[in-house]
DNA sequence: CGTCACGTTTACGTAAACGTAAAGGATTGA
DNA sequence: TCAATCCTTTACGTTTACGTAAACGTGACG
């Protein structure tokens, strides 16, 4: 039985139902923690997950799918986290998200020019291929 | 003046003159050849460039545009070196190559997701910053 | 002869985000 | 009490593509 005692919220994840609900695994947590991403309380040795850690475990998983680097997310979530001056924050908050989101578009196009690039040389090499089979008519 | 002794082709690029042609640097051009992407014959002790890593160069740049790590490059090339069972081999880089294809296809994919899915909180936080130029009427 | 400029080798460093192993506490059920 | 879980900490390993430093060789020029 969990320890009564102190007051430890009850809606509160081990570390590995948070593995479960997330899909990551422990060492993420761990190296998360590390990170100060994120706090999870402690119950003698053991890591308690509360309702924040999840609700930044959200955001940070979010933000990997932008391709944020944890690093730029751990800045992102301070911000929050500190909730004075909210307007110049938000706004801070909001220039990193744009700048981030003009990369994304950048890679995006990079990205498309090189599939059209390889598309053509796939067609040249199935011509090529085809011209085994029926050995050039000139 | 270059030793004129042994045979070596006139045609050739010393390390400097082929990092400037194809702008990289000396460790990149010692890097590929220890990876066996490149084989520049010595004068002495210094590296000469023949027309043939050039072209093997200007492959390697295009396959990296194309997101090929160093090593399947190499294999590739060394597919096209052989040159034997010309039609075996050409079948297989052509799947190497569709592989590699639909990978970027995916990753395009997904990056588009992500940016729809930002340029959307985008908006949210533009709305937000808005409302506090003019504190919401309601 | 000294000293640039250019080249060489060897080898450790870097970045990110964890993986993985070792060794050991703490709780629980049989 | 033994063993099975679950958890902990510490710390080295992994991957890729080079960067960077140290120490030294070689040839040309003044």
């Amino acid at each position: 039985m969990r320890k009564v005692a102190p007051e430890i919220p009850a809606d509160v994840l081990t570390i590995s139902e948070m593995c479960e609900a997330f899909d990551v695994t422990p060492r993420t947590l761990r190296f998360y923690e590390s990170k100060e991403l994120l706090f999870p309380i402690r119950d003698g040795q053991k890591r308690l997950f509360t309702r924040r850690d999840r609700g930044r475990l959200k955001l940070i998983l979010r933000g990997k799918r932008f391709g944020f680097s944890l690093e730029d997310i751990r800045q992102l979530l301070d911000l929050y986290d500190r909730g004075d001056a909210q307007e110049e924050q938000l706004r801070r908050t909001y220039a990193v998200a744009r700048e981030r989101l003009a990369q994304m578009e950048h890679q995006r196009d990079e990205l498309s020019e090189a599939i059209d690039e390889l598309r053509g040389q796939l067609e040249w090499g199935a011509q090529v291929l085809a011209s085994f089979r029926q050995p050039a008519a000139e």
